[in-house]
This record gives C-alpha cells, structure tokens and sequence, in this order.
RNA sequence: GGGCCGGUGGUCUAGGGGUUAGGAUACCUCGCUUACAACGAGGUGGUCGCGAGUUCGAAUCUCGCCCGGCCCA
C-alpha cells in the first residue's frame, strides 16, 4: 500500500472522484419513508450563465447539511431548480441577434430565451458539479418548461377562485424602460443628487405662493397644493386657488398633516403621482388624476406642448421655460433617495394602470404567523422580514408588459368584456396561441387573450410545492420543506412570497427553518462587483486550489454574517489539506496488521479528546454554526493529532520491544483518522473520499457519521495526557532553544513532583522518555536540590471573589503589598493566611517559583506547575 | 429618519461577568528532527469604539453617544 500514497495530495483528482459519484447516484433521495426525511428547499438561481462566489457560500452550506444528514441516517431530498423566466434573459437574447422583443412573433421570441436559458443552465450545473455539490440531479426543476408553468397558473388559478388575485386598475411602480410594471419589492432606492426648483404660483388676485418641487415636469399633472395644517405663514391661503404657471389649470391649496413645514417653502405640489406620497394624497382628498407620462417615459396630450418630450427633456424645457416666464425663483442642489428599478436602474414613475394584483393585505395577517413559526438562523433575520411585512400598504402587481414568463391564463370577451380564466385542464395555456373551447354567457366566441405574463416571483415563490409534487395530493409528505437556505438581501421577495403564496394556497407554512447566508464581499472589503473591480470567481481559485479548498474557505464563516473572500483564507485550507494528507501518508506506514488491544494513557488521551471533537462538531453543525464545525477539526487534526499525539507516539511505532504498545499506537492512528476524515467529510467530500478509498470500502459519503463514545470522553485521562504533552513540549523547547536536535539523545532527566501528581506522571514517563529520546529518567516526589524562589503569589480571583464579596479589593491589595516569599512560607507551614478575621487558604493562590541557579554540575532547570524538570546535558 | 447587525494586535476573527483576551494572517529569530521547510519551535504587537452605570470584579450586562454595514422610509 505504502508505494501507492503520492507524496503529495493533488487536487485535480477531485474530478475524477464527481464522476464516480455521480455513476454510483449517491445522492438519490428515495422517499420511501424508511427512514426521516430532511428536505431542502434550494434557491433556484437565475440562469446567468455562470455562479459567483454567492452562490459558492449559499451551496456550501446547503450541501453541508445534506452531507451531514445522510451520514446522520436522514433521507435527503436536495433538489436543484433554475427560476428561469425575466428581463434579464430577453434583454440578452434582444443584444445577441440584434432585434427587439417586438420585430419577431412572440412565440419565436420565446423560443430563443429558452434556448439561451438551456445553455446558460448547463454550464452553470457543470460549475456545481465542479464544486461537488451533492444535488440530486433527477428532481431538477425549470420554471420555463410546461410542466412547471402548469403549476404557476394553477396556484393563480387557485388563488384567484379564493379571491386572493383580483385585476383591478390602481397606481403601480412601472419602469420606463423595460416597459412594465413592477413590484414594490422590486423597487430599489439610490441616493441621487437634485434640484430642488423654488417656483410661483400665482395668486387669484395678486401675489403668489411659493413652492418647491423636484419634478417640474409634472407641473401639468398638479392637481393641488398642500400646506401643513399648523403651518401659520398660510394661514390666509387655506382653502384658496392658486394658479399652475405654464399649464394655466387652477389648483386648490389644501392641508394636510403629512407635509413637511420644514421642507422647501412648506407648500408642496401634489401630482399624479410624483412619489408614493402623492398617491396617498389623492386618494385621501379625492382629487382628479392627470396622467403625463406614458409607459415609455414620454410626455403626454396632458403635458400640451411638451408631448413626445423624454421626462428629462421635459424637465430642462420646462425649466427654461419657467426661468424666461419669470417663474423660477431659484434652484438648490438636495440629495434624495430615488426609486429605481432593481434590474436596470432606472427610476421608476407611479403610473395608473389596469393590473393584476395579489391582495396581500389580506395576507400579511398568515404571512407572520407563518414567520413566527419557522425557526430563523440567525434569529434576528426575522425582524426584516416583520419590518417588511409591516410597511405593506400596497397590493403585490403580479402582471408584467413582457414576453419570457408564464403566461397569464386568462381572455376577455370581445363583446361583454367578462374575464374568463382558464380552467384546470386546459393547463398550461398561452392565450396569446390557444383560444377557449367554450363561450361566454353573452354567447360570443370571440376572446381577447391577456397578453399580459406573470412576475417571476409568481414562479419562484411556489419552489417548496413543485419540488413535493403539488397539486398531487402525495405532495404532502414532502411539504412543509425541512430547510429553506437563502441570501438576506431577498428576503421581503423569495421568503416573503414563499411564505404569502405557500400560505394562501395550503395553509401552511413552507418551510420548518430558514438559514440565511451573507453576502460576499471582495478583498477590498465592499461587495464584488465589476465596477470595482474586486470580483474574484470561483473557476479563478478552482484552478490552482481545488473545491476543496474553497469549499473550506466558505465553510468557515457562519448563517447571516458577510464573508470577505481572502486568497490567504483558500491558501491556509489547502495547506490544511495537505498537512493532513502528509499525516495521512505517516500513519499508512504503520496501518498493517492492526488490531485492537488496550490503549495506553496518550492513546486513551487523544481518544477522548475525538470523542470530544465529535461531540462538538455534532453540535456545530446540528446549530449550522459551520466555522465552529470546521474550526475545531482543523486544530484537533493539526496540533492535537500532528504536532502532540503523532510525535508522542512515534518511538512505540518505530520499536518492537513492547508489541501491545505498537498495536495499541496503530488502532488508535486509525481510529482517529476514519473519525476524523468522516467529520470533515461534509466540507472537503473529495479530498476525505480520496484518503479513504486507501483504508476501507465504498464511498465515504455513504458511511455513518462518527458516534461519540461517551466511555472514552474523561477529564481525568485528558488531564494526564495534557501533563505528559506539557513535560514534552517544554523539554522539546529546551532543546530547541539550546540548539540541539530533537532526535539527540538526552543523558538524564530527573522530573520532581508532588505526592498527587506522582502516578499521573508515572503512567506516561515512557511517553516522555520515548519522545524526547531520553536515556535515563526519574521520577522523584519532592523538590530537587537546588535553590528555589518563589517569584510571584497570585490571587485567584474565581475563588476570592464570591468568598469575600466586597472585601476583595482589600485582600487583592494585601496580596499585592505582601512579600510573596512569606506568604509561600506561611501557607507551606500554616496552611493558612489570616488577614482582617478572613482566612485564606491555599486554593485562593498561585504560586510561581524560579530555580535559583543549579547546585552541581551542567544541570538545567524547568519550572511546570507543581513539577520541576531538571535536565542533565 | 426608523429597524437590525457589528466595532477585539497592521488585517480577518473567536469569546459574551473572574485578573495571563484564544486563533488565523503578516512580521522577526532559531531549527531540514526518518509524514510534512507550503514544516516545526519561539517572539514582537491589544487602553477589547467612547462615556457613564450595575457589580467585590466588565471585552462580556444596562443606558447614552460615536463610527461602519445591511434593510426599509
């Protein structure tokens, strides 16, 4: 076996071993009930065409868990779907043959998204496989094939029966260029510079009002002009019309407590609709609406001679307008906060327009209930999405002016106008190609399809039903999901949609936890982007370090905190790895022949320091606190396993004169490795696979996770071994500072101690002389003839805190004030220190000593604890 | 402006009442010791954001402030 170990561990095997599991379908869920099921609702990724380091941290962890919980006897159901449908798509088909959505028929355009989606999905999954994710690839889902879609317009179906989706026509976020309407959610704010224009309004009569306004072009959609009830300097002007410079329309001045007195003049134009406030206006003072600007940003019949104009055009000849009119009083620069679109960034208008809607209102009542129900990790993750849920005063718009997503399911009669929505069977439809095979109750024919699709969301947010077979009714046994892993910059849309829509539509909440993962930042400490140029992909560090190695980069962080990638971070696991691997190659020299027979002390000693480790790296990743997890492991293997244990226990290896002593080395070498290997196992699946495929059968992954054997775990064991590691730690320091060789033999070395340590130490002198290859070693009880000083008498606060409360501070300061010598001496004669009627015994201190020379020949002293090493050169 | 999270050696971070604040990285010194020099041993470096309070004792708990991030107005 030895020959075959390559001395180095090359991560380009990683590879071959994805292929091997792939073949052998380790990652099938059978949802056969034999045994409990953990279901993972994985995010289906928009199919750019590529995954970032996101989606690395995000994957991580899902796979993580579904590793872990094989090994831990569940039935791991982890899917992988792609959320293929939106603008993003259409824009790139759009560039890549140079058309527009509209030069071509709808159903051609289609056609070409998909064939981009397909592609983009197939290199994104070759990346996963890459990064040996452990999907189970037969349960993927796509929402752009009919099957899915029959499942989106089925849930509209459902929810539009039970009266929770409703068309109706009321003021929505619209983006200018893509052309379509948008949801709140999908309104982003930037902070943007403006002027602020201080205009005239003239007065019936004489005089004028003075306001200010960002949005001169809406001047001809001013329906009134409202002043802050209290606010005196318009005490007058109340109830008055002024007049609309320009537009010539007379507009009344009303009052309402939500203007800000303090803001420009105090006097405010309301417009249809300037921003979200302005619609509340309207409604609540019943004023007309004057539509200006239509769905491509251009100004309307409405806006008079400025018709066709851009918003921005509009904006600058207005305000030249406005300034040669004698209008414009001044201008101001001001930051503000404008909405954008979230895809394309442009900034988004109110427009009034017929729409579908999802009455979430109705909703939010179930959609928190459903949040207290579900365990958050980390907790506080909840309070955003109770923050959003509470700042809902709109109704979701789920139409969107677009061609690549689920169709709407619906006509309207031609001649009555009744809306007809499709009925189950016919799913999945695309009104625009199929017509109904029955009539409308006026008798007539002829329908109007809805050309109108559905968001995105309406896909998306069903995830956790379509991957447990909804609406067949087995769905069932795989609903509500375990586990739903995310981002938490998406979590007022794909968590509160899942929740809203899962919610609505079996009355139950989708998932039992939520984990939520942070965002990626570069190594300049801001969010990866282009822009900035600190993106680093994850196919950069693949090449030179393996999955593995960042797979470990991604695990050491945990749910909810940022993660800044760092080259240093993937270069420290790999030499983890290979540091690993190199003990792996050590112990494969002495793995023939192995059986069991008694452990001696160091042996029983790492053992229980294992069991330990699996006691809490069970814990780790049962609370997904995965950089505990990984943590723990990386420095038992490295400095308890490598740098103590191995090195105590070479000289039995390497001697034949004590054959239980060997064997008993061997067993325990193995022993820690299978469990070592199988506790990394979910973080590093190729490089514990490769290690393993040298010691034992069949795949790593499908083997148990390691049990703790409580009968190992003892603090006694563990306080004698740590003793023997601390003696072979100082005398290796000894000869390091002293410039001899570690393997040089050292002539004697008489170790003195006391009456309670004297067995303790005794069980592991071999272990000390072994290691540090000493020629003859004593153990003594008592103190070896030399001068000593005692150097420094401690208190020990945990003992002198709660005994004396608030005399402590003096007793510190007597301690201090104290000559330490004297104290030793009276505590060695009298047992006990009496200061102001408190007696202090010898538990309340710590005592240090200084040899005070050597008395004979070339003697060298160490001071331990309660143990003195006097070492003859 | 509101909510949430955070502020610990140069950098990244663990710890969440007990007087020696743990680790990683970087830096310095020494050493090729039969798995590993991409390794090992040792070292320099911290007023635990600031100020009050609670307590015998605060990096840790409480309050206020400052700074940063995220989410929302």
């Amino acid at each position: 076996m030895d020959s075959e170990i390559p001395k180095d561990y090359d991560h380009r095997k990683e590879t071959e071993w994805q292929g091997k599991w792939e073949e052998q379908g380790l990652y099938k869920f059978r949802g056969d009930e034999t045994r409990p099921q953990y279901i993972i609702d994985t995010p289906p990724p928009y199919p750019t065409g590529s995954i970032h380091m996101g989606h690395v941290l995000n994957w991580v962890y899902m796979d993580i868990i579904a590793r872990f919980k094989r090994m831990r006897g569940y039935d791991v159901l982890f899917p992988q779907g792609w959320d293929c449908h939106g603008l993003p798509t259409e824009v790139k088909v759009e560039e890549t043959y140079n058309i527009k959505k509209s030069d071509i028929p709808r159903e051609e355009f289609r056609e070409l998204c998909i064939e981009l989606t397909t592609e983009n999905i197939k290199r994104m999954k070759e990346q996963m496989r890459r990064l040996g994710f452990s999907q189970d690839w037969s349960t993927e889902f796509v929402t752009m094939t009919p099957e899915y879609m029959k499942k989106t317009q089925l849930s509209f179906l459902r929810m539009y029966e039970d009266g929770l989706i409703y068309r109706g026509v009321h003021p929505v976020n619209w983006c200018p260029r893509c052309e379509t309407a948008i949801a709140f959610a999908e309104v982003e704010y930037i902070e943007n510079e403006t002027n602020l224009n201080y205009l005239k309004f003239p007065l019936e009569g004489s005089g004028h009002l003075e306001i200010a306004t960002t949005r001169p072009e809406l001047l001809a959609a001013c329906v009134a002009v409202a002043v802050h009830p209290e606010d005196e300097r318009y005490n007058e002007l109340k109830g008055k019309t002024v007049r609309v410079p320009i537009f010539n329309h007379r507009v009344k001045i009303i009052e309402d407590k939500d203007v800000d007195p303090e803001f420009g003049t105090g006097a405010v134009m309301i417009c249809t609709f300037g921003d979200k406030t302005d619609v509340t206006w309207v409604n609540r003072h019943n004023l007309d609406i004057i539509e200006a600007i239509d769905e491509k940003g251009q100004m309307t019949e409405a806006a008079g001679k400025y018709k066709g104009l851009t918003i921005r055009e509009c904006k600058e000849r207005i305000i030249e307008d406005l300034e040669t009119e004698g209008y414009l009083i001044k201008k101001e620069r001001i930051k503000q906060n404008l909405g954008v679109c979230w895809r394309c960034k442009t900034p988004i208008e109110i427009l009034v327009k017929k729409q579908w809607f999802v009455a979430v209102k109705k909703l939010i009542d179930d959609v928190r209930e459903a949040a207290e129900e579900m365990k958050w990790i980390p907790e506080h993750m909840k309070m955003r999405l109770l923050n959003w849920t509470g700042s809902m005063d709109w109704d979701w718009c789920i139409s969107r002016q677009r061609v690549f997503a689920t169709p709407i399911p619906v006509w309207y009669c031609e001649n009555c106008g009744k809306v007809h929505v499709a009925k189950e069977e016919m799913l999945p439809v695309d009104p625009t190609q199929t017509s109904p095979d029955f009539q409308c109750e006026c008798g007539s024919e002829q329908f109007i399809p809805e050309e109108d699709v559905l968001d995105t969301w309406m896909d998306s947010s069903i995830s956790p039903l379509a991957l447990a077979g909804w609406p067949n009714p087995e769905y069932k046994k795989l609903f509500p999901a375990t586990l739903r892993p995310q981002g938490h910059d998406i979590i007022r849309t794909w968590a509160f949609y899942t929740i809203l829509r899962c919610k609505a539509l079996t009355g139950q909440k989708p998932f039992e936890e939520i984990i939520i993962n942070g965002m990626v930042f570069g190594e300049d400490g801001h969010k990866m982007s282009k822009s900035r140029g600190n993106v680093i992909t994850p196919e950069e560090v693949l090449e030179d370090y393996g999955a593995d190695a960042l797979r470990l980069w991604a695990s050491n962080s945990v749910p909810g905190s940022d993660v800044p990638f760092a080259w240093k971070d993937v270069k420290y696991a790999y030499k983890f790895l290979r540091k690993f691997w190199n003990a792996f190659r050590f112990i494969s020299f002495h793995l023939e022949d192995v059986e069991k027979v008694k452990p001696k002390p160091l042996d029983l000693w790492i053992l229980s320091k294992l069991n330990r480790l699996i006691l809490e790296v069970t814990e780790a990743l049962e609370d997904y606190n995965f950089a505990r997890a990984i943590n723990s492991i990386q420095m038992f293997i490295w400095h308890q396993f490598c740098d103590e244990y191995i090195e105590a226990v070479k000289y039995r290896l390497y001697s034949d004169d004590d054959p239980n002593s060997k064997k008993a080395a061997q067993w325990t070498l193995k022993e820690v490795l299978e469990a070592s290997l199988r506790l990394l196992a979910p973080m590093a699946p190729h490089f514990t696979e490769e290690v393993h495929q040298y010691i034992s059968q069949g795949s790593i992954h499908t083997k148990a996770w390691p049990k703790v054997q409580e009968e190992y775990i003892s603090e006694e064991t563990e306080a004698r071994g740590d003793l023997a590691v601390e003696v072979i730690g100082a005398l290796r320091r000894f000869k390091s500072s002293n410039r001899i060789p570690l393997n040089a033999p050292l002539e004697q070395v008489n170790i003195y101690t006391t009456e309670n340590l004297y067995s303790i130490i005794r069980d592991c002198l071999n272990d000390v002389k072994g290691t540090m290859n000493i020629q003859k070693i004593e153990l003594i009880i008592g103190k070896p003839e030399i001068k000593e000083r005692v150097i420094e008498v401690k208190p020990v606060m945990e003992k002198i805190g709660p005994k004396f409360r608030s005399d402590a501070p003096r007793i510190l300061s007597f301690i201090e004030s104290s000559d330490p010598e004297e104290i030793y001496e009276k505590l060695e004669t009298e047992g006990i220190i009496e200061f102001e009627g408190h007696k202090l015994t010898r538990e309340c201190f710590k005592i240090k000593k200084e040899a005070l020379g050597a008395t004979g020949e070339r003697v060298e002293i160490i001071h331990l604890d309660d143990i003195i090493l006097e070492i003859i050169v």
